[in-house]
DNA sequence: TGTTAAAGTGAATTCACTTTCACATAATAG
DNA sequence: CTATTATGTGAAAGTGAATTCACTTTAACA
């Protein structure tokens, strides 16, 4: 009858499954949950994922496959380098209220504990990511519109600025505090300090 | 011979004890390790407090003491509004630079977990700490030399932004990347979109 | 100095998970 | 149709803590 999932799909659906859980709290991914969610028992996860470590090692893949997503379409919706920033943070926004694990997980010590290599998983996910934006304001500043007097990487923190103490706070309220209403906030002053002001021509 | 600690002594040598094991990994926070690392047995750790839990609600006091601590030098080294938030945000860096513990237990969900108690722990300390800046960021407005296009607590929002993505990075990065140069540079570009502009006169 | 309360000890218990393993069943290819 | 391989099952074992408890030691002080 119920034909039987293939393997990638069904590595996926684990990796979603741990995902969802993760919004409750990250204590909630356990072996039982992961496999109660998909379906099947316990012991059947470990046809697909060789322990619980590279579960989270799927779901970090996870993460960083929609967060790249969200840059690539913001970038194809706006042409200014300002404009995809701030588009960013706002996907961003969206993003994690909808996903609410995905702070977690980020912020979380479970999936990035004590063993270096763990924790370089989100490491280089930000390292990437990092070098994404930099792209982006370096590419701002050769156009004139980014202000020249400070290294792309300035930008970028910038940036992170406005999105990461939002999300924090959204992580630890429980998700009361809404974060895209501060990101919108943010992303004036953002604007305001990365942009090139032209002194002379605004007088 | 050895004199025995008095009870308040060992509650917070307690405490203190978790906050060095912090440094390393939340995980290595147990009760055999904090007892350990006050020669004494994991179960006297039960005369002091009731359980696990406890022993993190000392260490979010703990840590909301130093942080208090922070603000209240900063203030008195300095004069101008924006000048007693950048100290505290150089502060700050020193200070997680100095204690790893505190951006794990920030960002640990071990001691800020699924129930919400637990969790509003830190969430109580963050509401303080928002509210003794804001209102550093509003006198600043009183004075002129902060911006007052915005609200004070759009303030506080850049204000962390200049600090919470660097100690985010640190702890990540396990303390390979040192999170007092980037507050500095970000510190720059914070002043520079806060401080009143005065238009009329700079042109 | 002998009594009492507080602090510490060690062993045992419990608990929530993860992981393994021998066996069962479904899909697939020869 | 049968052999083979991939998946799934259920029970059992293993693990790493947290917590409890009866018992000892220590400090204080009447």
């Amino acid at each position: 009858m119920k034909k039987r999932m293939d393997r990638d799909s069904r590595r996926e659906q684990i990796a979603e499954a741990a995902l969802k859980l993760a919004a409750t709290d990250i204590s909630a991914i356990t072996v039982e949950n992961v496999a109660k969610a998909c379906k099947i028992v316990p012991s059947a996860l470990y046809r697909h994922y060789k322990n619980k470590d590279e579960i989270f090692e799927g779901l970090r893949e996870l993460v960083r496959k929609k967060l790249k997503e969200n840059t690539v379409n913001a970038a194809k919706e706006e042409t200014s380098s300002i404009a995809i920033l701030k588009n960013i943070a706002l996907k961003h926004g969206d993003f994690i209220y909808k996903y609410p694990g995905i702070p977690r997980l980020l912020f979380s010590d479970q999936v990035a504990n004590k063993d270096s290599l763990k924790r370089k998983g989100f490491l280089n996910i930000m390292a990437e990511y990092r070098e994404a934006m930099a792209m982006i304001a370096q590419k701002g500043q050769q156009t004139g519109e980014i202000r020249t007097d400070i290294r792309p990487e300035d930008v970028v923190f910038m940036f992170l600025g406005t999105v990461v103490p939002p999300s924090f706070l959204f992580h630890l309220s429980d998700g009361e505090f809404d974060p895209r209403l501060q990101i919108q906030r943010n992303l004036i002053l953002f604007e305001d300090a990365v942009k090139n002001r032209h002194i002379s021509e605004e007088s």
